[in-house]
DNA sequence: TTATGCGCTACAGATACTGTAGCGTCAAGA
DNA sequence: TCTTGACGCTACAGTATCTGTAGCGCATAA
């Protein structure tokens, strides 16, 4: 029997952001969101045509985290997501020095 | 119509990127390997136990796109994975704030 | 010759994703 | 009052991917 005295449950905000970016089509979805409001079906072929099961699942995820919201212009950054946002501008500018290897 | 005057075949260097920091346990296995190395066996315990043949196939993709390499120490950053590493830590920093919401 | 540790593989069962069809709602037009 | 079209989203069967366990092949050391 193992007694275990760690930190509660270990849910290190950074567990729960890798958790949802690491799946299948967050990443993407956040970038294709950049500096645009898309709706559920541009925001669809946007992502090589995801299925819309899969989009609706990502974008649940990412509503409840408070990263994407949805108003009249469809979806979005929320103020939390625009932060990510930047990060991954910058991370595209990155990746194409590393695209010259 | 639409004209299409794109570039080539749509095969940036971000989008290589996002497909794989997208697959599951690659951003976490980048995550655990920031600032030290680990062998195969150290690192899959880091990773919750991640079952073998997902680790290494993603070990054989981070190492392909020269993100990550083997040595006597074990797995860990190369020269582009330290630069992608950073991002990471920046990103656990931000994490942190975000979780207060 | 055994023992230990290493990276890694095999394989069956479980889980997640895909592609297609279409539902329910609403608003505009005939 | 009926269509028509656009919207977000769901159902579901088929497929791809991941998991968990066992253990291989190799090396080094006792």
């Amino acid at each position: 029997m193992v007694i275990k005295c760690e930190e509660q449950t270990e849910q290190r905000p950074i567990m729960q952001l890798l958790d949802v970016l690491g799946q299948r089509w967050t990443l993407r979805i956040l970038w294709e969101l950049r500096g645009q409001r898309l709706n559920f079906r541009e925001l669809r072929e946007s992502c090589d045509n995801v299925s819309p099961t899969s989009l609706n699942q990502r974008l649940k995820e990412l509503r409840s985290l408070d990263l994407v919201d949805l108003n009249e212009q469809g979806y979005g950054y929320t103020s939390w997501g625009e932060e990510l946002g930047e990060r991954l501008i910058e991370l595209t500018a990155w990746s194409e020095r590393w695209g010259e290897r």
